[in-house]
DNA sequence: TTGAAAGCGATACCAG
DNA sequence: CTGGTATCGCTTTCAA
């Protein structure tokens, strides 16, 4: 005996019962079930009454255990901690739809002790294909993660040897940087994630290289006290921009390392009196839906589409092909939060639409794009 | 043979491999796996020492099969339609992150289609209870559920004989519109969903018969024209609202089903120039991140909590307890978009706790509209 | 075309 | 305590 309640729980039905019904073989049945072969017209036609008389169902676990295969995908993620992850699952979802897969979730909010447990029981047999999605793996991790012969795919990280969906933050960085300078801002500070992050997060730090770079290239001298780093949480971006709006020269503009933080900034600003953006112009990363609503400058990842792309090569690995790794472009998305620092008239052009532009922002999103160099 | 790819894909080590390194029997194996009944000191070490050199994991398809139980939780619901899912969800993955069960999503954005083709594959095999979040089954739906044996606990649903997390939707429409009437409004109107929305959303509708009770026992005729009904999307609202705004005597507040649908009522007052709230209240449903976020009065469910306890519920039924449903209380959340009407200083006490009131200042740009050039 | 039979990898009895 | 062994439900050769 095993452990099935044999009072009947499931249908009961199986495909020896069907097999029975059609007066068949069981192999025959799961011919007709998975259209091999070719089984004569009429047979097939018996088979498939006896399963509606039935309401057969196949048994995932008997066909996963056969095949080998379980047609489930699994996404790690941390899914709540990070809002732009819901926005790429749901690209994820949309894709894989129509595939015949299912979606698991494994929702890794905490640093090793979520991820460690996960990476065993995520891959053996239950999935038949892994998306990480805006989690930097450490080595031993990645390697264990090769072991099981499990096609990977990242999202939102860039892996070595290995396929993924990734933009360039550091020249997201740049992008974001160059558009403060180009309305005539100097004094600019970076409000960003603490280096050792609970997942060691890179994503912050690179579009920190980038700010550098672009104020390097400026020839404006890089302000230690203008770079702030902090837990990945918007009351932390809050108290960050706090001091530095104390600051005896405080920057007149800030650029966040993602919405959520620069959403952070707004609010000390707000609350700290200072107008956002005639005093203080603020920049963010994503373009998450409530950069969209709120109107907030960012630097726009296209986050559905890179669920949907990973999802994407996920199932070309499945079936095969060679997947290769893709980058997604980054766009400079100009709304409601930034504009040309006070008693500055350098960019006119750039500075008084301002208003203008939040509405639009907020309405109806229009596609604007930076006129380059 | 079978469909396995012979060449080794998976770690290789099945349970018998371990048996075999150990020196013991397979049962053996299972057993210190399961840590079930005495097994010795030494042969246990034994056994975990082979487990660890053949980095064994065991298969879950392989148990599934053997058990009946595959250790999976399935959630139906339309994730990303319905922003409040997403907190719900939440609340599920928390609960459960701890259980030993996995999630596996089944995302309903399209009415039958999606639904009638998830309840068949969601149920047989793949999972061992099924939370149905904010989606109302139809009847025959909801029978061929109970066929297949599987717990079923609803969220957001009341169900006749189903264990179920709810809250009195009814209730909370009139907490919403006695909260205007307390206020000074007596022009109120309702933005919710139409009757026969993709789903047959129910909430809307409940929330709407409050509305009217309120009013009634308020001695305020109910106004055909202020009860409008269309799709939950926020440009929907916008648009009802806006029409609203055109009546000969528009009101002077508006209810809305949702906070999603309220936020539209916002930009539609903010597009036509009318100030939000010294023009035109608004009150939303749910309070979901953003509603707290925007500064949005709402009428206050328990999101993430919804998601948990019926996690727990679905738990407590898999462990056989006979799980019983339970009501969520409702709470009034006055923030920045409900004030006294114009010309009328009521309650001024009541209409808005200060530093919410962040992303209004934002929004509101009337000026635009008027002096564009 | 189709039936028979050998696994897939684990669990859980049944003797010893 | 422990080693066999009979399933679980399905897929897939291998003959017929």
């Amino acid at each position: 005996m095993r452990g099935r309640l044999d009072g009947g729980r499931d249908g009961v039905s199986t495909i020896a019962s069907v097999a029975a019904l059609a007066g068949v073989g069981v192999g025959t049945v799961s011919r007709v079930l998975n259209d091999s072969s070719a089984v004569s017209g009429s047979t097939r036609m018996r088979v498939l009454e006896a399963i509606e008389a039935l309401d057969y169902e196949p048994s995932a676990a008997a066909r996963a255990l056969s095949t080998g295969r379980t047609s489930t995908i699994g996404v790690l993620a941390p899914f709540f901690t990070e809002p732009s992850v819901v926005e790429r699952l749901r690209g994820v979802t949309r894709r894989l739809a129509s595939s015949g897969y299912q979606v698991t979730l494994f929702d890794v909010e905490l640093p090793e002790q979520g991820d460690a447990a996960l990476r065993s029981l995520a891959v053996k047999g239950r999935v038949d294909g892994l998306l990480v999605v805006s989690l930097p793996l450490s080595g031993p991790q990645l390697g264990r993660l090769r072991t099981t012969g499990v096609p990977v795919v990242f999202v939102d990280r860039r892996v070595e040897g290995a396929t993924a969906v990734f933009s360039d933050d550091e020249a997201g960085g740049r992008l974001a940087t160059e558009h403060l300078l180009r309305l005539g801002h100097e004094r600019i500070a970076f409000v960003g994630d603490t280096e050792n992050g609970p997942f060691g997060f890179t994503s912050s730090e690179a579009r920190r290289r980038g700010y550098e770079q672009a104020l390097h290239e400026a020839g404006i001298a890089a302000h230690p006290e203008y770079v702030r780093r902090g837990p990945h949480r918007r009351d932390a971006a809050r108290a960050a921009t706090h001091e530095l709006l104390a600051l005896a020269v405080p920057p007149t503009a800030v650029f966040a390392a993602s919405d959520h933080q620069a959403l952070g900034a707004v609010e000390a600003a707000t609350m700290a009196g200072v107008e956002v953006p005639e005093r203080l112009s603020v920049i963010g990363f994503d373009d998450v839906e409530l950069a969209r609503y709120c109107g907030l400058t960012t630097v726009a990842q296209p986050l559905e589409s890179s669920g949907a792309r990973g999802a994407e090569l996920l199932l070309d690995a499945l079936a095969g092909c060679e997947p290769r790794s893709q980058e997604l472009r980054l766009e400079l998305q100009v709304r409601g939060t930034t504009a040309a620092p006070a008693g500055c008239s350098t960019n006119v052009m750039e500075s008084r639409p301002i208003r203008t532009r939040l509405l639009n922002g907020m309405m109806r999103e229009p596609k604007q794009f930076e006129g380059e160099t």
